[in-house]
DNA sequence: CGGGGACGTTGGTGCAACGAACGTTAGTCG
DNA sequence: CGACTAACGTTCGTTGCACCAACGTCCCCG
């Protein structure tokens, strides 16, 4: 037996900040989108149905910069939410450039569904670490993120 | 002024872990793609001299397991370091079905450069972190990583 | 009232991770 | 020894997300 773990990554990779991240963000987001995709949703569907419960109605390029969504991507969500009766999209009468996106009652208890899966992925995500790690977890990760881009 | 934040990500985003990693991944992974690029080199071949120097010559399948790299990309970023003389590409006498990657004296020079640059690249990647801060995330981010896929 | 700038929409690009198929070679087991 | 299974390397193609470019519409301010 010349290496008893031949799968093994190197430590250079192992604590490499920049590396674990990407890395763990990939069976985070395969997750996410694996168990939405079960239920009929992606993951820009929670992210906006959040952020209309939380903010109230908004304008598309609105929730794009809380939610980093791209613009051009928000329309095709939109439509999908829009379509399936979650969010209510109307010309803003005081400035006909926008559109006032509305969470509808059906939005949501749709939310509450995807807050449910979202639990149990986080569960899943994060079995290894006990609650205090993932307090710790969610500051440092908050604190990257508030560093770059939005504030 | 209605909301003082227009900008401001919702609670619900901004305290699920599912989220934080795969956004702080983002500047995570543009950062270090556009460093590398500014050295003419890509994430894979930092994984991949990495992963050579630590353990020593390896089978390119080996090689995808340690990294983490799929084998198809994995022969073009062979190609890539070979050509730039960085490793060197030679079948196995013993085994016929592989190729034994080595890395050659330019290419542990190539390493240290790298290294250099990614060393650059995590100071601002966690610029707004203390250095007990940096080790509990890369502890956490470890564990996490290790539950899922790799050993 | 003219011009710069924000908004929404469409269509397309780039890239990293992944999947499928194939020829080749090793090891195994009847 | 012969057949079957599994691993390796390679090529090609696909997916999914973030992003860019261009356009028409409309607001606001000088």
């Amino acid at each position: 037996m010349a290496d008893p773990h031949p799968h093994a990554a190197p430590a250079r990779l192992r604590s490499l900040p920049s590396w674990l991240l990407t890395q763990s963000s990939l069976p985070a987001h395969r997750l996410v989108a694996d168990r939405l995709a079960a239920v009929g949703a992606r993951g820009y569907h929670y992210r906006l149905l959040a952020t209309l419960t939380e903010f109230g109605p908004e304008s598309q390029a609105n929730l794009g910069r809380r939610t980093g969504i791209h613009l051009s991507d928000i329309v095709a969500a939109v439509n999908e939410l829009a379509e399936a009766g979650f969010v209510d999209r109307s010309p803003d009468p005081a400035d006909r450039r926008r559109n006032v996106i509305t969470v509808t009652a059906t939005g949501r208890t749709r939310l509450d569904e995807l807050e449910t899966v979202l639990g149990q992925v986080q569960e899943e995500l994060l079995a290894p670490l006990n609650d205090q790690e993932r307090e710790q977890l969610v500051s440092l990760l908050a604190k990257v993120l508030d560093h770059h881009g939005r504030l």
